[in-house]
DNA sequence: AAGTGGTCTAGACCACGAT
DNA sequence: TCGTGGTCTAGACCACTTG
């Protein structure tokens, strides 16, 4: 059973994009929710902080919360696995291996994955499709501890983060993504089926396990018109940060 | 002076950043924040918290937190001012008007400043460059209520947010940011000095006052290799969603 | 001045992870 | 089993916005 805030917080999406609340009008106050709820005010708060976070009401000391907009956001879960986050979205994914082998950690890769350079290092190079059409190359780089599990993957997985789940209960808990936009190169090019040199939308990624160990950095490149990232920030909180250059 | 529970959580990032608590290491438990602090345990929470959504440390039930690493993130407010945020980097951030103009609103203009369809709009194209490098173009268009206020600015304006702060204490509150890769046409690359075709990251956005009302929309599109962006998520907690296709 | 959200407390119980 | 974080309560006071 969900808590009891995340319930109030999704009858709140709800009435929101009902229209119950309609966009640029007010939410009841706390005291007004609570009561409606039957909780605490800290109770009503959580929920409220949840809507506050995904952007879709505002909150100001001493004026009522404002709603901002109705985002649907399929949420959650949706940025660690490209599979799932298409099934979500009524799509198919289908993802292939085009080369996998080992090779030493370069500084780099030891910087990322946290381990010793030249310690063992799984490369692997896939190309990912969204019905029927590629959109998506990968780029990965695994750290030695997961490599058996990924190289006993089929060549064609459609979602590698679900198979590793269910062959050795491998959680994919945080990650950090870099974006940025570069042209195609000529293996890019040649894999996803576009002319060199156009606009490709990256992702540079950092997974780790619950406990914080890192398991994968990942060059993902996707083609553009396909795929687009959405991110909301409000005053004094946003989640993202703009970098300078290359990094 | 700021909220106890902002100082408790800039100490922990300070003892993060010096290595007290190193990455892939444990923080201590809530109950020893409380004392060390002394505080309640809600109040160490709210510290956490924070940390927990810039992607600083991890958080799972029943286990210690685990510090994943020791981002910079020269957050905040950056998302809402190129030129801050340049500024804080340590660059010289620059603005011209290229053109400026006042028309009837599209459908699209219309649907995302919430006014009536052909109510007049400030449409305006600025190029901002860092270091004397032209870097982005922006296309912004303005809601009518704001048009004058816009249209006071100086041609070469270093800073809009700051500029309308200063004059009519506009403040620019929350935001929205959908994030894909274009091809350069032919008036970016003629004004930002690039081959057309050229891959450029592209941001829509939208911003609103502290009350929720839209004030205006962009269309911002960065020189590829100068300028990217960061995202952290975080298993059940993640700020930013995938998109499909153009919107 | 009244209303509302932000902060903080002190305590209780539960769910999950580690041992 | 025990320790830890997650949830929830009930109440207090403060800071800010609004009329």
């Amino acid at each position: 059973m969900a808590a009891r805030h995340e319930e109030i917080a999704d009858a709140l999406r709800q009435a929101i994009d009902l229209g119950e609340y309609p966009v640029g009008g007010m939410l009841p106050t706390e005291t007004e929710l609570s009561a409606r709820y039957a909780v605490s005010r800290g109770t009503v708060r959580q929920a409220v902080a949840a809507l506050t976070a995904e952007g879709r009401i505002g909150s100001r000391q001493g004026a009522r919360r404002v709603v901002l907009g109705s985002r649907r956001s399929q949420s959650f879960a949706e940025l660690r696995s490209f599979a799932q986050w298409a099934k979500a979205m009524g799509h198919t994914a289908t993802g292939r291996v085009i080369h996998q082998f080992r090779r030493p950690a370069t500084v780099e890769d030891a910087q990322r994955l946290q381990i010793a350079p030249g310690e063992e290092v799984l490369q692997v190079l896939r190309v990912r499709g969204l019905d029927g059409e590629p959109v998506l190359l990968e780029r990965n780089v695994y750290a030695q501890w997961m490599a058996d599990a990924v190289e006993r993957l089929p060549a064609e997985c459609e979602s590698v983060v679900q198979a590793l789940y269910d062959d050795i209960g491998m959680i994919f808990a945080y990650g950090e993504h870099v974006i940025d936009a570069v042209a195609a190169g000529a293996e890019d090019a040649r894999l996803l089926d576009i002319r060199r040199g156009s606009p490709l939308l990256r992702i540079r990624r950092m997974t780790t396990t619950p406990a914080g160990r890192p398991i994968e950095w990942s060059d993902d490149r996707y083609v553009s018109g396909t795929v687009s990232f959405a991110v909301a920030n409000s005053i004094g909180s946003n989640p993202l940060a703009r970098q300078s250059g290359q990094s």
